[in-house]
DNA sequence: TTGACATGCGAACGATCGTTCGCTATACTG
DNA sequence: CAGTATAGCGAACGATCGTTCGCATGTCAA
């Protein structure tokens, strides 16, 4: 039952937080998001700060499970179609995942003020999706269905255009549509010039 | 006098708002930060809301007059060499100048809760950059210096690495080194790609 | 010189902040 | 059954928030 309502805490005030930032947001606020009194909540910690910090503690332990094992790795994609179905897919699943969405905002808001944001940042905006795709490049290249080149460099050159444009998503909402389909023309793009030999 | 004074006021607010954020940010600091009473800060605006849309209002003419206007553009190289030394100057610009490092964050830190600021963002971080190089690279490629391929791809292609490399340079800036080495192999990179015919 | 205005200051206001307190109800332990 | 821990509540605390007030000073036009 405790560690429930503790989970509730947490995912209320990661709604919170990646809405108005951790300053912004206040213990009455959360309080009433979660159908209580402002008191009940020390009950299950002890501060504000305890609050983010859990929350950044469940943040990391996700990222790590998720993103941070081997075994986790999509597949090597078996031809250049196939290489944009999954980058489409993946895209998909993290644009339209409210918590992966706010998980990134909060991220984004307290990337200056919190080390362990800022480290978590730049996991998910940069190295963490370019780790990921030197491993398929390699892959790919061994199959032969990319240029032989620098996998990292590559997988750099892939990722962080699809990371802005998701940046642009959680920004604009409104432009997701748009912000797709040039994700797919990126990467159409992209398999056009690097891929065969 | 009272230009003068309103003018350290945004800068000043500038300064505290990239650092903790409008919400994060009390008039107390700021006024102790610019040596004056907090009363006297009253004089110069009506609220906080009233300073921070102010310096907004700044930064938006700001970017209008410095990268909207087409006089501003950087001239098209005359060699692939020279996209990546002029690229390497502009980045050197855009990540050692205080004040433009302190806008990128605070638009990063307020592009959820202020729709001006989201606005600006996506300028800063995606349209105006690929915008410029849309007409760089349709120079390059009159010139024979660039394949002949969809040039506002190729410039979303090669100004977005570059950006979220900048992001990392505002993040940790002790990364900064290796932030400027990997933006060059990549312009070396991209260049080598899709350079001559 | 005088009066008006702009600009500064410290004190203080009411609102809101994070947090603590004392109390009650429920649930499990012996 | 008694006893203890758990989890909820409203009230209230002191600190801090944005803001206002009354007053002093300096400047400049008339």
């Amino acid at each position: 039952m405790a560690k429930d309502t503790k989970e509730k805490i947490l995912s209320a005030a990661l709604e919170l937080f990646s809405q108005n930032g951790y300053a912004g947001t206040n213990i009455r606020e959360l309080s009433a998001a979660l159908g209580m009194g402002k008191s009940s909540l020390y009950r299950h910690f002890e501060s504000k700060e305890a609050i983010w910090n859990a929350l950044l503690d469940e943040m990391i332990a996700y990222y790590a499970e998720r993103f941070g094992s081997a075994e986790h790795l999509p597949p090597v994609p078996e031809s250049l179609e196939g290489l944009t179905q999954m980058t489409m897919r993946m895209v998909n699943l993290t644009i339209r995942d409210e918590r992966i969405i706010m998980t990134r905002k909060v991220l984004t808001l307290e990337q200056y003020r919190d080390p362990r944001a800022r480290a978590l940042a730049t996991k998910h905006f940069l190295t963490g999706l370019t780790e990921m795709f030197t491993r398929i490049f390699t892959g790919m290249m061994e199959k032969g269905l990319l240029r032989r080149e620098d996998p990292q460099m590559l997988a750099f050159a892939y990722t962080a255009p699809i990371s802005s444009l998701i940046h642009l998503c959680d920004r604009e909402p409104e432009k997701t549509g748009d912000a797709m389909a040039q994700i797919e023309a990126f990467s159409r793009h992209f398999v056009k010039t690097y891929g065969g030999e």
